[in-house]
DNA sequence: GTAGATATATCATCACGCGAAATATCACGT
DNA sequence: ACGTGATATTTCGCGTGATGATATATCTAC
């Protein structure tokens, strides 16, 4: 749908922005934004789990192992205090280049 | 200033974007992009040049070269009729783009 | 006469998303 | 009992493309 390089860039603030509401394992945010963006923008579970790793290892969130009964043991994951100062950075930066991109590029004359 | 990743993308639908108002040449594409966002966005001269010459292997623009007495030559490109429904097809995606990473992350509560 | 802006070109490097494959459990239908 | 598909995580090689460094050349200004 989208170029894979437009795509680029916007991973990190989205998954942040999930697990700002509530502790998510991988598949299900993977799954969250397929389904809440009415599967036009589709992330590969790959990606997804290795930017997981990197944003765990940058100490932006960490993740919690839970075994239930009947299902496979899961990651979840949350913010951590440095996650959600580069949540809010990451944010702010995203409408201020939205603004700048969007300037310098001039209304759609369709 | 911003995150390399999310400058990613971008490029091809800036230049595009300013090759559509005039022909210009690539040192004269990224003073533009540098001064019209004030210097926030600012790409490398020597990506600049690669994305064009991609570019025109693409066919989306065409370059010809000027030489002026006192002048070192310039190659000017302009866009080809290719290249203009590349930059409305990517103009389109940019917006529709945006519009679902806005969805996506919520609003900002700062 | 030299420093800095103008102007183009080339290439190695690196980050990072992607594709593919492996592993494991559960639900459902037949 | 068996197969298929959804759920769930992991690993690794590949390809794309922005970047940094470097080279070359001309003009202006001090």
């Amino acid at each position: 749908m989208f170029s894979p390089e437009l795509k680029k860039g916007s991973m990190e603030l989205l998954i942040l922005s999930m697990l700002d509401q509530a502790e998510r394992h991988g598949y299900e945010i993977g799954k969250l934004i397929e389904t809440r963006s009415r599967g036009l923008l589709e992330f590969r579970i790959s990606t997804l789990y290795s930017v997981l790793y990197r944003m765990e290892d940058n100490g932006w969130i960490r993740g919690r192992w839970v075994e239930k009964e009947g299902q496979r043991s899961r990651c979840y994951y949350r913010l951590t205090a440095a996650g959600r100062k580069v949540l809010k950075a990451q944010h702010e930066n995203w409408r201020e280049f939205v603004g700048i991109i969007n300037e310098l590029i001039g209304p759609s004359h369709a």
